[in-house]
DNA sequence: CTTTTATTGTGCGATTCGGTATAAAATAAA
DNA sequence: TTTATTTTATACCGAATCGCACAATAAAAG
């Protein structure tokens, strides 16, 4: 495995930045997606031969899950810095599309990439249990989380209602990486946000 | 290419239905994704032999776009059928979103395939410009169909809403069949749709 | 029967697949 | 310097990949 710290280690020193060459697997798999890149496609992206990418971070279905992980990663710490704390639901959810939006459009780069997990994974799932699990803990966790931001902006709301209301925002995250890859246009894929994040904040005020 | 009719054709006749081999091809694709699909599993599947699949039904792409086609026939078919024709708008997307249920968990096999289009090809979608095309039909058409479903059954509500509504219950159907790729209990789909189809219908009440 | 047309079956062909064995290279520890 | 340890580089494995020649086969048309 690998030295955490910058201990120098033992044996023949790596040549690699470990965490770049991460960040390129995870960018490689979140274009073509499981099935499509092939082991060769990862040591062009990264420069690394096959043996060092096993000895790295073992086989093709490991490295997935990592980049799985480290998308994620990627994710909730966007998230984390562009969510106002205290918002209007409105707002709040606005700024988690727009948030995301950017992500999945792979700004500036403008790739249209959609979601690693949820435009890729999904696909690799009945082949894949061990991604289709983890699959399933971001659904979860997702729901969860849009939950909790609602409890927290919308405490007065009734409770199956804040329920009914976070399956919506969770439902609108999904078809925004579906549109995203399937091409659509910017423009209209903001103005589908933003009536999506003003229609859940209403279900609120019930 | 093939003879549409009953007529005996000229050559050495084929020594399988057509329409059964493309069902065949269709779900293999729908489980396994257009990526991983080899012509092997095509061929092992139908029966026939590289050559003749290849006759029939021309390259690998071409067998996707084609099994795309048939998916959306099916759908289609089964949502005329289910569908009641006048009903509150809360009961019609119940109706639609069980009979999608039951193609997505391929009923009565129970086999969480979720959608060919959107678990599938969505994946497949940056690396071949026909299927993102197709695609993005699909999502366009869904949205439509979505609007005009709601502008018959909710004439009165205001035409922003109506939009908006439509595009969330689109929304819930991406999110539909990626929880039943990811694995997600029966149960928990049902109340999950069910939920969804009683919000968006109230927020058409406004 | 002979010719024409279409499909099937065998097999190849060049490439790519995921994964690994083995040796060379580069460093730290003894 | 010697030894231990780790990474890199080369080469290879058998299997699978898509696609296609080519001949055998089966029917209709002449």
């Amino acid at each position: 495995m690998s030295k955490a710290g910058q201990t120098r280690g033992r044996g023949r020193p790596r040549k690699f930045d470990e965490r770049a060459v991460r960040q390129t697997i995870m960018e490689t798999f979140w274009q073509k997606g499981y099935a499509a890149t092939s082991l060769d496609d990862l040591s062009k992206a990264t420069g690394l031969v096959r043996p060092s990418l096993y000895a790295a971070f073992g086989n093709k279905e490991a490295m997935f899950l990592r980049a799985m992980d480290d998308f994620v990663i990627r994710v909730q710490g966007d998230l984390a810095q562009q969510i106002p704390r205290d918002a209007t639901p409105e707002e709040a959810l606005r700024a988690v599309y727009m948030a995301m939006l950017a992500i999945y459009r792979d700004e500036p780069l403008e790739q249209a990439r959609g979601c690693l997990v949820f435009s890729t994974a999904v696909a690799a799932a009945p082949l894949h249990p061990e991604i289709r699990s983890r699959l399933m803990q971001r659904v979860t966790q997702t729901d969860a989380q849009f939950r909790r931001l609602l409890n927290h902006l919308a405490p007065d709301t009734a409770e199956d209602t804040r329920q009914a209301a976070a399956e919506l925002a969770a439902a609108t995250l999904h078809s925004l990486g579906l549109r995203v890859r399937a091409g659509t246009d910017p423009a209209d894929l903001s103005r589908f946000a933003q009536r999506a994040a003003r229609s859940i904040s209403l279900l609120l005020q019930r």
